[in-house]
DNA sequence: TTGACTTCCAAAACCGATTTTGTAGTCTTT
DNA sequence: AAAGACTACAAAATCGGTTTTGGAAGTCAA
């Protein structure tokens, strides 16, 4: 129960050797009009009296603090984020290297994530700021580009020609899901999606569509479904679907709590998921690896999404153009068990199903 | 994309009304000799320039920044933390009342946890610390106490007393569960546990054996067994408890990872879970709930935790004494499906295993 | 009326770094 | 040998606040 030592400052060190505080600076960002016997002389000080710049004045001075700042949105039903922990670390390795920190808060609102984006600049405890789980119309962006924040979202938005973003090809995804379908015999393949304000809504939207034109099947609109975002919807929406005259084989859900949902419903009609009816998630839950027939679904890296972000907000901050940091990749497809080649046709699921209720 | 209006600072403020820049500082701090006509003017002159303090400014002068830092263990095996997102909005929630911040960092290991207080509170870039995931003997703790910085642990150590924790009662949850079982019928309560290296470890197993003293039951190591702390090492354990020639009739497991072990080694030797055997898991994963058997557990609080923790570090950093912030919260038994009267007796049990392999 | 207090604020010092400015020496150069 | 150019550093200004110091004007009691 010590610490009453104060902290050995620039004028400590420079009293040390005899030299001016703007000698030992000098020293320390490596400016070249310093003689090398004076460099040794203050390298060593340093050393000994254990000296570390208080980031404080050196960002006063500089203006810039080398902190990002990241406001979690609060989602009031799936609050609990699987993959956080991933994301961050990812951004904390990248930021470990660069020297830089990150300073997150959450928020319940876009109105409270703007507020805390506001209090973070206004006190200048960020240089700059990452976006996650990106709007289609996202009022952050807005917010932040008005004001010339530097910025980089994870996921794109409608404006994302103009800024720097990172994501997932959510389209590419989808459309592979589709393909994957076809290729193992199924002909109905629907789709139970949610509302496009999320962008990653309209992709995977978008990417069923192209997927089915690529196999040269038309858009039936009986196959497809909007649902509320939870495992509940997607149990009606599996529902709705499925109890049709001519219902699908194939189910590709926007989410994993889709996916689940759908799932459950199809035990409920006495369907062997798998078998009698194929369903493919996404997010790569780690849940969907448990349920009775694991959940077939597309995983990103999260790990990797937090250290590109990362550097690229850095490369931005140092005065990049945010146009070079626009970066898709591709998702990967993780094959459990809940697709397979269809063993009933259309028709004949229709009758299992009539039999089963 | 303007942003090249450079940010109002205090000497603006100041020139604007006519006074000096300490009287608005003054006036910004509440100190009592202002007039309130100065005073309101300054307020005046504040709202239309839309002045901000820099915190930066500010915190080199006051000596302390009002940020406080976290770093996260990524322990190798369950990098996921499936309640990160809620612990961090706890804390955030009572941050942004108390004007602080958290900033977050990661680490994989003990060493680089340090290294990173080092860096941070070298720099000076935050006040006090909080601890997640405290070890028995954790190096983090020593390494704060040493150096006289303020933190809270979340979880208790084995330097509790000295410093300020805040924890859920593992030990009086673990007792629950065994009085639960007791109350149900079951007379021989197994239980499996983990490295006691991990404070909650000890206290679980404490809980444990206190509950069955309690209960008027000795403790038999032929019920207990240690394992890894994982779906594998439950599902192990789970074999050798059950194999025996009195195997027990509930299986306490220290974690819901270790419960969804046993859950499916039960399965495995054709036993209905629940009723056959009871099953009783800890930490309330999500998972549980999804199991074909949903997993009776114990949950607790963390946006809770989070709120508490991050206001004890505040009154900490005001001067409060640590001691006065060692807050126990009970856990809540979460009762899903695993758990009821034993169907079967332990010979009996025994029997149907011996059938089923 | 005067000394002692208050009240309210200006001015300056300060926090700990970076950056600019200025200047002894030394080295070239013509 | 004087002028110009470098080298290597000291000294001072600066960042934007807070805090200390000190003093003018007003109030009060003796």
């Amino acid at each position: 129960m010590k610490a009453e030592t104060r902290a050995v400052t620039i004028a400590d060190v420079a009293r040390h050797v005899g030299v001016a505080k703007g000698t030992v600076s000098r020293v320390l960002n490596n400016y070249s009009d310093i003689s090398e016997a004076t460099r040794q002389q203050v390298l060593k000080a340093i050393e000994e009296l254990g000296y570390r710049p208080s980031s404080l004045a050196r960002n006063l001075k500089r203006g810039r603090v080398d902190t990002v700042g990241m406001v979690l949105p609060i989602a009031g039903a799936n609050a609990t984020n699987p993959f956080l922990s991933e994301f961050l670390n990812g951004i904390s390795y990248a930021f470990s290297k660069l020297d830089k920190d990150l300073l997150v808060s959450t928020a319940a609102t876009a109105e409270d994530a703007l507020a805390a984006y506001g209090r973070m600049l206004a006190a200048r405890k960020v240089d700059g700021i990452i976006i996650t789980r990106t709007l289609y119309e996202d009022p952050r962006v807005d917010y932040l580009l008005e004001r010339g924040v530097p910025f980089v979202t994870h996921g794109r938005d409608s404006r994302c020609s103009e800024h720097a973003w990172f994501d997932v090809d959510n389209e590419g995804a989808m459309h592979q899901a589709v393909a994957h379908a076809f290729e193992l015999g199924h002909r109905r393949i629907g789709f139970i999606g949610g509302s496009l304000k999320w962008n990653f809504a309209r992709q995977r939207d978008e990417g069923y569509r192209a997927g089915l034109e690529d196999c040269g099947l038309v858009f039936d609109p009986e196959l497809t479904c909007t649902s509320e975002l939870s495992e509940q919807g997607g149990e009606e929406a599996a529902k709705a679907l499925l109890m049709q005259e001519a219902p699908p084989t194939a189910l590709l859900c926007m989410t994993d709590e889709l996916g689940i949902g759908a799932i459950n419903c199809a035990r409920k009609l006495g369907l062997e998921v798998g078998v009698d009816l194929t369903v493919i998630g996404y997010d790569a839950l780690p849940v969907g690896a448990h349920l009775d027939t694991p959940l077939t679904t597309f995983a990103q890296h999260m790990e990797d999404a937090g250290k590109n972000i990362a550097r690229s907000l850095d490369a931005i901050l140092r005065g990049d153009d945010p146009q070079n940091h626009q970066r898709l990749v591709p998702a990967a497809m993780v094959r459990r068990n809940s697709d397979g080649p269809p063993r009933l046709s259309s028709q004949d699921l229709a009758g299992k199903i009539r039999k089963a209720i």
